[in-house]
DNA sequence: AGTACAACTTGACATTGTCAAGTACAACGA
DNA sequence: TCGTTGTACTTGACAATGTCAAGTTGTACT
């Protein structure tokens, strides 16, 4: 196979890490295959390895391009006219929807540890500072750190919840006749947001509870 | 499926069942080998595919499995003294933390779709309409159907998003120095549990117990 | 010109999922 | 008693996979 005389630099990278990501997404993470990865990307099957070590160095990569990409959006809707909490429900959606590829890998632990790879560490580390922002922004800042780590563990796991039963769990199954995907899933959040609303709301009003 | 009359030889189905769940539990379900598998049970590399067909079809009986468990988890704690809510956040994770190789199966539809085999799905039924009954439990049985099946998707997305974040998500990475991973857990199936009954309360209705 | 290195390539190997075909043995009707 | 049928496996083979090893080619710098 000759390759073509004027490949970019960088090109067979990203061409192999698009391809990687069309299959997670259209087949899961399980069934991504370096030598369909390579296939697709129209290189050798050892291509691959030259940019990304293994089959887990493709995941770690896609990982820490997700969570830059999460800490971005988080960081974009920081001045929306709604409230913190509802916008970063919606951007979590939103970011899980439109990268599924990317998100199917992020929160995996047993593919792609995130403390296995530097890049992705970091980066898993701003979207985190992004989301405790994002907290203080709800409950204020004058809060325990503790409990304002409880408050956005808790958002997280909403959030998160939420996106995984939509794309890989079976929630799209049990929706009610009559209702769409969309509607239900703005309908839960808009329950998720008011719920948080109510407790800062209650957390503000009584001073020496904690 | 008619157990065989005299059974002296150990269940080979179950082995291989036993077998697969343990790698599912320490390895993640996509390096689930069913040569491994075979291995580990003592029997030919054969063997598996003899009750199960192939490899998604022991994801089926070990979904079907779990989903028919957790519904029995819900409905042990159906008469709790505490709420509802909170028993069945409890509930959910307790499953998942000592279920681990089947909860890493159940909720993945692209390894194994719950409406793929027909025992899995009417499992996962089951277990659904005992989170509806859970629902009804904390905002009663008069709310119409639309808003109980979007509290249902609500509490449902909390429960497993904890769940999964803790499991093979970055979550126990994050915890604040101090803070143990069982103390954060209930931190936030606290808070969640609070925020279900402050919204039931606003709601008009009132919490069961607590 | 020579050296070093990056960006690939081809080749080989053990392991995998799965199809095909065989074996052992119990139960049953004739 | 004999043959048939069915269950519960087994051995064998095959293409595909992840990855190690060892080229090859071009570009950059000394």
């Amino acid at each position: 196979m000759v390759p073509a005389p004027h490949d970019q630099h960088g090109d067979v990278r990203r061409l192999v890490l698009d391809a990687a990501i069309a299959i997670i997404e259209s087949d899961g993470a399980e069934s991504l295959s370096m030598r369909e990865v390579a296939r697709r990307a129209g290189v050798s099957h050892q291509a691959p390895y030259h940019y990304f070590g293994d089959r887990s160095g493709i995941f770690a990569a896609i990982s820490e391009e997700g969570f830059s990409a999460l800490a971005g959006a988080f960081r974009d809707v920081q001045e929306s006219t709604i409230s913190a909490a509802k916008a970063g429900f919606i951007a979590y959606l939103s970011f899980a929807r439109n990268h599924v590829g990317h998100f199917r890998v992020m929160f995996r632990q047993d593919i792609c540890g995130v403390t296995d790879n530097e890049g992705t560490a970091t980066a898993a580390e701003s979207a985190f500072n992004e989301l405790l922002q994002m907290v203080a922004r709800t409950i204020g800042s004058s809060v325990d750190p503790k409990a304002a780590h409880t408050f956005a563990f808790t958002m997280w796991s909403q959030a998160h919840g939420l996106a995984t039963l939509v794309i890989d769990g079976p929630l799209p199954q049990k929706l009610l006749p009559g209702v769409s995907l969309d509607d239900q899933i703005d309908a839960v959040i808009n329950l998720c947001s008011h719920m948080v609303a109510l407790e800062a709301a209650e957390m503000g009003l009584v001073p020496s509870h904690s």
